[in-house]
DNA sequence: TTGTTAATGACAATCGTTTTCAATAAGGAG
DNA sequence: CTCCTTATTGAAAACGATTGTCATTAACAA
C-alpha cells in the first residue's frame, strides 16, 4: 500500500509533469474519496488539508490528471464536470446510473456478456465510419431509490 | 407530410403549451435540420426566417420541447448542450460517435443484439439498485475519419 | 546550491445558460 | 368577433462554471 499505492506518482512524472505539493494533496483527496466529485467539492476537501490551495490549481490539476489517465471525467448534464479516481492504471470500464432528480451517480460493474457485444459493435463502427474509438460511456438516466 | 408531419403540434398543445409563432419556427428549423445543433446554432437558423426571435426564447423553447419528448438533448462534454429532433413520437434509440478533436457527433443505429443485452442489464440494475431507468445513452469517444 | 522554468494563486475575463420584468399575443369565454 | 386572462416573449442583467493573465514561487536538473 506504500509504493504500490502510489503508481500515479510515477505516471505524473512519466508524463513530464512536476510532482508538486498541491498536486499530491489533490490526488490524495481523490484517491481517498469514493464517488464522483465536482471541482468545487475537490477544492473544499483539499482546502481542509492544504488551505493555501487555489481553485484555479484544482481545475488545472484535474485536467492534468485526466490527460495522464489517472482520473476519469464525466459530464452528467448538470453543468458541472465530475472527476473520479481510477483504481487501476488500466482502463476500468464501468457504467453509470444517473438520477435526474438529485444528480446522484451510481457506479455499476461492466457485465461480461454486454461488454462483448459492445466491443463487437465498436469494431463495426470503427470499420464502417473509420472512427478510432478511445473510450466509451454507457449511462442510464432515471430516478434513484430515494427519489422515486 | 402535411398533417402527419406535424404530430409535434398536437404534442405541444397536449402538454398544455400554447402554439406560438416562435415555437413553430424553432421546431420547423429543428425538423428540417440534420445533426445535433447547439442553442446558438438554432438561434442563427431561426433568426434567418424569423429575425424577431430572441436567444432566451430559443433556450426556453428547447427545454420545453425536450420536456414534451419532441427533441432530444445531449451533452457531449464541450460545455454546450446539443439538440436533435426526434423523427418519431416513440423512443428512437441510437448511439453516438463523438470526435474529441472536432466535436463532430455521428449517429449510429442501435444493434438488435446489443439492444437486447443492454435491456437485460437494465432490468438487472432496476432490481439491484431500485433505480427507475427512463432512458439510456451509449457513446463512443475518439477521433473521426477526418481528424485521425 | 543554483538557475531555469513549470507551476501556483489571486483576480479578471469568458461563455453558456438562467432570471427578471415590462410588453405582447394565444386562445377560451361570452 | 371581441374581450380578458395569463402564458409567452425579448432585452438586459445576473449567474455559475471554467479559463486566461500575470507576477511570485518552488521543482528539480545540473
Ligand atoms: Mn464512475
Ligand atoms: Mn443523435
Ligand atoms: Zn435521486
Ligand atoms: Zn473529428
Amino acid at each position: 500500500m506504500q509504493g504500490r499505492g502510489r503508481w500515479f506518482h510515477g505516471r505524473i512524472r512519466g508524463c513530464g509533469y512536476r510532482l508538486t505539493l498541491p498536486r499530491m494533496k489533490i490526488v490524495e483527496v481523490l484517491n481517498s474519496s469514493k464517488g464522483h466529485l465536482s471541482a468545487e467539492e475537490v477544492f473544499l476537501k483539499v482546502h481542509q488539508i492544504y488551505p493555501a490551495v487555489g481553485l484555479t490549481t484544482i481545475y488545472r490539476t484535474l485536467e492534468m490528471l485526466v490527460a495522464s489517465g489517472i482520473v476519469g471525467k464525466i459530464n452528467a448534464g448538470d453543468g458541472k464536470a465530475r472527476y473520479e479516481f481510477k483504481k487501476t492504471p488500466e482502463e476500468d470500464p464501468h457504467f453509470h446510473l444517473i438520477c435526474k432528480k438529485c444528480g446522484n451517480i451510481i457506479n455499476v460493474e461492466a457485465n461480461k456478456e454486454l461488454d462483448k457485444h459492445i466491443n463487437k459493435v465498436k469494431e463495426e463502427y470503427i470499420k464502417n465510419y473509420e472512427f478510432k474509438v478511445d473510450n466509451l460511456q454507457l449511462r442510464f438516466y432515471g430516478l434513484c431509490k430515494n427519489c422515486k
